[in-house]
DNA sequence: TACTATTTTCAGTAATTACTGAAAGTTGAG
DNA sequence: CTCAACTTTCAGTAATTACTGAAAATAGTA
């Protein structure tokens, strides 16, 4: 048994994965679940729960807990070797589709939810003139959350390879909008 | 002095606005601040500081640090009345600006430093093949952040009608993408 | 079946974050 | 300048969230 951690975590990883944990806590994500997944993702090989414990001194219930949260929301995969028992872990190799995944899960739990109660709110029969202006501003931002979604849902249908293209365009963007707006002749 | 907060809020609003202090919570901003955002929000009057507590139950003093989050994100107009030496608070009119805004604070203040750590990484002399391994997935998340920060700007950058014109595209995205990329012809 | 390696759960505790009331600070009017 | 109206700050406290070790559960092996 090695003292420090420094069989798993270079000084360059752990400036990144530190950083990865102070950001997760940013979006709500608890510090620690970042720094495991951080780990994770810059680990070629798979790491089991003990080195994970190692590598970023919590324990190992800390672990399994951040494993679970990790899990939940399908940002794991998981090896096995012959002869040994333990659960292997790492990250998908597709970096895109990570943040696939992490758009998609955040919609699920957060986004729609919330839509669902602006719709609630949408369907009342507004009391006085507060709530007719309320349902006013509740209209648009159902709107507006109900476009960001159908976009979101566009680019995870997107490739990897269409993604990377269409990213390119970069400063192109608003031009190739007029351009098709122009093109359909639609509204 | 009315001993309910009924003055401020219809059933409905309540409904929304503890929705997005929820929300707020799992984004990592503090529910008192979303409330009180949502609130200004769904009003149309302006509210002072007073009416805030006392529509949310909650003390002046904490009102005003939740004012000054949100005026430091930029998310707040402010108005005066002849006579009242309060500040009256309300959210801008339109909706697609609240949200420019908060994708182009966060950006600053959360993506920016990020990217600024994975590019120090990527300056560094790999030590070992654990480096470089981990060099290779530091550049993956570098350019995906990037990417996505650019894309952001344009949004940033489109007119509220020209975004709502994007966005009515929706399920077209993809074939837009396909023709532009014939159209130019480049990569 | 019993045994052992491994993972998960959870009650208690530690750490962090949010909130409050009191005091200090600021600003405009007279 | 002084006073009163209003706002901000901040130290202390409350509430929430995160973490741990011990115990329970699970699953592979023989």
């Amino acid at each position: 048994m090695s003292t420090d951690s420094s069989e798993f975590m270079t000084p360059m990883m752990r400036q990144v994965v530190a950083n990865f944990g102070e950001m997760g806590s940013r979006w709500g994500i608890n510090r620690t679940v970042g720094q495991i997944y951080a780990l994770l993702v810059l680990s070629e090989a798979p790491l089991n729960a003990d080195q994970i414990g190692e590598a970023l001194c919590i324990s190992r219930s800390n672990v399994s807990m951040g494993l679970k949260e990790l899990g939940s929301w399908q940002l794991l995969t998981t090896v096995h070797y012959p002869g040994d028992r333990k659960d292997y872990f790492n990250a998908p190799e597709d970096i895109w589709q990570i943040a696939r995944t992490l758009v998609a899960e955040r919609r699920k739990r957060e986004i729609d939810p919330t839509l669902s109660v602006l719709r609630d709110a949408l369907m009342q029969t507004p009391q006085d003139s507060r709530d007719a202006y309320a349902q006013k501003r509740i209209h648009q931002m159902h709107d507006l959350m109900e476009q960001l979604t159908q976009v979101s849902e566009e680019f995870n249908q997107l490739s990897t390879e269409q993604l990377t293209r269409l990213l390119k365009l970069g400063a192109g963007l608003g031009k190739v909008l007029d351009f098709k707006g122009k093109l359909t002749g639609k509204s």
